[in-house]
DNA sequence: GTCTATAGGGGGATAGAC
DNA sequence: GTCTATCCCCCTATAGAC
């Protein structure tokens, strides 16, 4: 914030791409740490081992281990984000929700990324600015999903209830992909076929024209 | 396991009923510093001191830290099983639902627990003990909302889709639940405003005779 | 810019006195 | 059964050499 940018700075000018480039190597290792030891259970120690560099050189590019976190959440909102665009580029709604949903079941049942995820929301109920960072991410996913329903509904696909609005559903989705993706990490369900039956709960309570 | 039952052993015999009474006590406590400060930012010196003992005789009590999180598992099952219960005593199945689903995002809302949950599952996904702990939990809940489910729709209060059991029904309510109630940990939404509409949104797609 | 070395402070768990 | 005192480990973050 106090550092004069590049161009007035006298000396050697700093290789803007390269800082980042490492940034990101060392917030990627970061996140294989974090997956398999959790957040308190992986040292910046490890963390710079698995980089390959030091240890006060990860604090050249992290001024502390939140900052990180926070790091993380920004890339997870944009994978998030791109994992829905994705899914729902087709033109049958139901379809992509159970394909959504059977996707993020899957996932959990991988447990890839769900510790991590697990470790980030305890975390931002303790920390107001790693909770400030998830639910702003959550608001843009909750948004992006309304807009899908609302597309939907004007292609007469999908007909809400009395009272009921776009948002509404798409926070009802959200909470749901939320649930199922964490039910999955524990064995508890078959992700497929919750999803199938999901559709065919969600078909009922959404097909118009009834 | 290798200490010789009570009455086979000599001199003063042990007050069972009280080491269950400080059991509970250091439990209790432990999770009040777990509640604020996480399963990994609570020490055992800082669970001690709020139990107002010692460190070593805590450890007099639970072998480890893990038996710490072990025990409270069971008492958070027991527990929900006893809110469910509590919650599912009305007659008309979907007003049961909503009532659930309400009171389950204003806890999280709450946040009393909700730190403590994302806790014990991001250590059940890396810690076995515990996640079968806790796997053997989510099924027991999972039962305990089929049941519902099935009682409802023996009433004709509800009617299924073709291809759906009772228990898919319970594994949707069980991850939607799970996600309203963490949803609600965020501040993303309002819990009363959520459950009545997933009361539209369920009635349609479960209420019989159309 | 990157490193080695270390400060400064807990952490979980236990030995042994009472 | 309960305690005080302590072991030995690891933690985050920084100072200062190169």
């Amino acid at each position: 914030m106090i550092t004069p940018s590049p161009s007035r700075r006298r000396g050697r000018p700093v290789d803007e791409r390269a800082r980042a480039e490492r940034r990101a190597h060392i917030l990627a290792a970061a996140r294989r740490r974090f997956l398999s030891s959790g957040f308190h259970g992986a040292s910046t120690a490890d963390i710079s081992r698995e980089a390959g560099v030091s240890v006060a050189n990860l604090y050249q590019y992290f001024a502390s281990k939140e900052e990180l976190v926070l790091a993380m959440v920004e890339e997870d909102l944009q994978s998030d984000l791109a994992f829905f665009a994705d899914l729902f580029r087709g033109a049958d709604f139901l379809a992509c929700v159970e394909a959504a949903l059977a996707a993020l079941a899957h996932a959990g049942r991988e447990r890839r990324e769900l510790g991590l995820r697990a470790e980030i929301f305890a975390e931002a109920l303790r920390n107001p600015r790693v909770h400030e960072a998830l639910a702003t991410s959550q608001e843009r996913l909750v948004a992006a999903l309304s807009e899908r329903v609302s597309a939907a509904q004007a292609r007469g696909e999908i007909a809400l209830a009395d009272g009921m609005t776009a948002r509404d559903v798409g926070i009802l989705l959200f909470a749901l992909a939320d649930g199922i993706y964490s039910a999955g990490g524990l064995d508890l369900l078959d992700g497929a076929r919750a999803a199938r039956r999901t559709r065919l709960l969600l078909g009922r309570a959404l097909a118009p024209g009834r």
